[in-house]
DNA sequence: AAGGGGTGCAACCGCTGCGGG
DNA sequence: TCCCGCAGCGGTTGCACCCCT
């Protein structure tokens, strides 16, 4: 111990010596804190780990005024400070630099992290780049800590209603519904054929893995693996942020058959990040978090994969970053706004039939935990009124619809062989992603023209819809 | 009051990407 | 082209605090 401590002192800096003087001595943990984290350089001195003090912090603040962020290895060198270039750098970026904002995450901040894990999955950074004053730790803690909650209380990893500004699939596929055209060309886009679908989205890395081959069981089968991964797992989560919202996905999950016990109220599970103070209105986006599913209920995450439905996209050019998406999402009225708005038009998802009740707020403005609650005591009461009927198989998910099995990859679903099991809808069914997609897009006119059986759609939608 | 479990936060670890030599 | 160092990122761990029994 003393020795160790005596290894600190040996570290010497021609202008800090009286300052740092004190550092170790101040810090009776140092000593069991030595550790093989970093590798010391230089100085032959002993990289110190754990807990920072007040002294270090004040080390850190001194250097970077004068030599500014950056070159955190040369820390160690300027100054006696014994601790290794990445862990000033965590430390100056999580608790020392300017503008941190402390405390507890505000409403609009929680619901601004689960709208944005669900659009990028788990990046942090990212996340981070739009919570001013917040870290990419700070958020990574938040979600995790979240998770285990949403688990323990047996719910999905979304809020009810998150609508997430522009996932991948509202995003690139959804039109505008105020221009015929563009939605004939997105449904002339989705119905093409590999070659043409190839030129339309070769920036698109996900619909390249759509379209690149015409023989989707095939090609396919990753993407369906992590689906039934997901499934399998009961990582519901993961599928919502795939799903294009629509009203009657809605009405059908509130339909009295299966929330007759919860809490009457207006759409209770409507959240609109057009709501959200930190959102411009023009950025309504209809892409639902379904509400729990009961064969969905975990919230199990993988901790190193981003959401199925938040797979990074290579945009095109013609649209807008993440970063700038964000950008105008908190700064509505930035100058990009003209740009953004008319590739709003093209790319933006159509509003819902349904408008949300100026109050489907409500339930959120209550926090995130009161939402919890209100989710947990819904779904209990109808927990017990319908069953799952998801079939699994062998890496893909394979859905039983009229006599036909459908392949089930992030919203296109093909059909690639007969089957003699007849499909009933329950309620599993209803809120399985291909059903909602199906019942989504066919009630849109087909306007996205994946599915390529519309009649046993059209079965299976009047079946969704109690027709 | 004590202890055991849960929770949240800070920090570390390992990996990856990038740039310079 | 390869290697090396650095910065950054995401996952994991350790620990202090809190709450409940």
């Amino acid at each position: 111990m003393v020795e160790r401590e005596m290894s600190y002192t040996m570290v010497t800096d021609e202008s800090d010596d009286a300052m740092y003087s004190s550092i170790y001595n101040e810090s009776p943990s140092a000593a069991d804190n030595i550790g093989s984290g970093c590798t010391s350089r230089g100085k032959g001195s002993v990289l110190k780990k754990g807990p920072w003090t007040s002294t270090e912090d004040g080390i850190l603040i001194d250097y970077v005024k004068r030599h500014g962020e950056g070159n955190w290895n040369t820390v160690q060198k300027h100054t006696s400070l014994a601790r290794c270039g990445k862990s000033c750098r965590l430390r100056w970026a999580n608790h020392l630099r300017p503008n941190l904002k402390k405390g507890a995450f505000s409403k609009e901040e929680e619901q601004l992290i689960v709208e944005m894990h669900a659009r990028m999955g788990n990046k942090w950074a990212q996340m981070a780049e739009h919570l001013p004053g917040r870290t990419d730790n700070e958020i990574k803690n938040y979600w995790n800590t979240r998770i285990k909650r949403r688990q323990r209380a047996g719910l999905p990893l979304y809020p009810p209603g998150t609508h997430v500004e522009d996932l991948h699939w509202s995003q690139e596929y959804h039109p505008s519904t105020s221009n015929v055209t563009d939605r004939r060309r997105h449904q002339d886009i989705l119905q093409l054929g590999n070659s043409k679908a190839n030129v339309l989205f070769d920036d698109l890395t996900f619909a390249n893995v759509l379209f690149e081959d015409l023989n989707f069981a095939t090609s396919l089968l990753p993407v369906a693996s992590d689906i039934s991964d997901m499934l399998g797992t009961g990582a519901s989560s993961y599928m919502s942020p795939i799903l294009p919202s629509h009203s009657n996905i809605r009405q059908a999950f509130q339909s009295p058959e299966h929330f007759q016990n919860a809490a009457p109220q207006k759409n209770p599970r409507s959240c609109s990040i057009s709501d959200h103070p930190m959102y411009g209105n023009n950025h309504r986006t209809d892409v639902m978090i379904p509400e729990s599913h009961h064969t969905f209920t975990d919230g199990m995450v993988p901790t190193s994969k981003p959401l199925f439905g938040a797979v990074k996209l290579e945009l095109p050019s013609f649209q807008y970053s993440e970063t700038s998406g964000f950008d105008q999402w908190t700064t509505p009225s930035t100058p990009q706004s003209d740009l953004l708005d008319s590739v709003d038009t093209y790319i933006q998802s159509p509003p819902p039939l349904e408008i949300d009740e100026p109050d489907c707020f409500s339930s959120c403005d209550t926090g995130l935990l009161d939402m919890l609650l209100h989710e947990a005591k819904i779904k209990a009461s109808a927990k017990h009124s319908f069953s799952s009927t998801t079939c699994i198989t062998n890496g893909t998910q394979n859905v039983p619809r009229g006599g036909e099995t459908h392949i089930v990859t992030s919203g296109a679903v093909v059909k690639t062989e007969e089957m003699d099991e007849v499909w009933e809808p329950k309620r599993a069914d209803v809120i399985r992603p291909d059903v909602l997609l199906e019942s989504s897009w066919q009630d849109q006119q087909s306007r996205f023209g994946i599915v390529r059986d519309s009649s046993s759609l059209s079965d299976a939608l009047s079946l969704l819809l109690g027709g």
